[in-house]
DNA sequence: ACCTGAACACCGTTCAAGT
DNA sequence: ACCTGAACACCGTTCAAGT
């Protein structure tokens, strides 16, 4: 047994997120991974079974790290519900500024192989969804759940590709846009 | 002069969006295009400097496409601001969803090499500013826009991407979300 | 003027062979 | 048990050569 591994899978996906945060997905190639490890490309698929189930794995890991991060910032945040939501949505946003290439790996890609695992997007829309009910109540909580991850995502994705073109403080846009919508759903409305 | 050319560059960028909806962007392949013509892949570089200024035509196309088909939508429709921002709401969902995988090569992407003509951009805006700027005024126009285009953009790149799992019926989550966001911003609120 | 074949560098992936 | 070299099919792209 003269090779121990010089590969665990943890840091394999990790040094591929990092790969992919510094120059993108499409330049993620398994030569360029094997040689951070000091290894060649077939050596890989002694850890991975292929390329795409690598970039499941990212996006796991993302997914996770995205739920982890707002669960945090959950502790030190306020009572009200509305400052609890606002404060998800900033995380959120900062959270794919840091990681534009793994965050748009993780929801901008139309690949239903990449789709993240049902049970970490179970418990991203879960604490959203507790301060959406206590807000709308519960029968409109899913429907203003999706709204809302709508706008945050949509502009996030509309920033990180640069569409947002005639300057102003996009943070400030950002916040009065999710205050408005949260706004809307308190107002009364006809059915 | 004995070859007459094969391929004009407007049935060229057609064939190439038609391909791209039928299977994606990724199995886009300049012989698969060139196939369609009855050529070879080298040939093609006689009327394409190279695949990247190939998909921003494609971009340029879909782009266009949009601008036109939510102008024909706006002929017909009323009077009422609100009701003309839901019919362009409206008509730009359907397009989406009609033309996923262009759409999302259009506004999905990260790559700024593939960044819409802002000509084209700027020509999608205004319809949109014009019945903001008589919704929320001259002062919130950029941002009530932008917040609406976030809205809208991020709710059919979850449709498309299948994240909204729970089921329902996304159209009329779609209208009470971008009705909500509207309505926030016609509430009183603080500076 | 347009098209082709051959060639190049580079992908992902497989597999027999090495240690 | 893990790693390598060689090989395969497939990319985008260039270019000399054909018509």
């Amino acid at each position: 047994m003269p090779y121990p591994s010089q590969v665990d899978i943890e840091t394999l996906i990790d040094t591929a997120r990092t790969l992919i945060e510094q120059s993108g997905v499409e330049q993620l190639t398994l030569q360029r991974l094997a040689d951070e490890f000091g290894i060649k490309a077939p050596s890989l698929y002694k850890h991975v079974k292929n390329k795409t189930t690598l970039l499941q794995a990212v996006n796991t890991r993302t997914g996770a790290l995205l739920v982890n991060t707002i669960q945090e910032s959950l502790e030190s945040a306020s009572d009200d519900p509305i400052q609890r939501l606002l404060t998800m949505g900033r995380t959120y946003r900062d959270f794919a500024l840091q990681y534009p290439a793994t965050y748009s790996l993780l929801y901008g890609t139309l690949n239903p192989e990449l789709r993240l695992d049902p049970q970490i997007a179970e418990a991203l829309a879960l604490p959203l969804q507790v301060e959406m009910m206590a807000i709308v109540g519960e029968a409109n909580a899913l429907a203003a759940l999706r709204g809302a991850w709508a706008l945050i995502h949509g502009f996030v994705m509309l920033e990180l590709s640069q569409q947002f073109q005639r300057g102003g403080s996009l943070e400030t846009v950002f916040e009065q846009a999710l205050l408005a919508y949260l706004r809307g759903w308190l107002t009364p409305h006809a059915p």
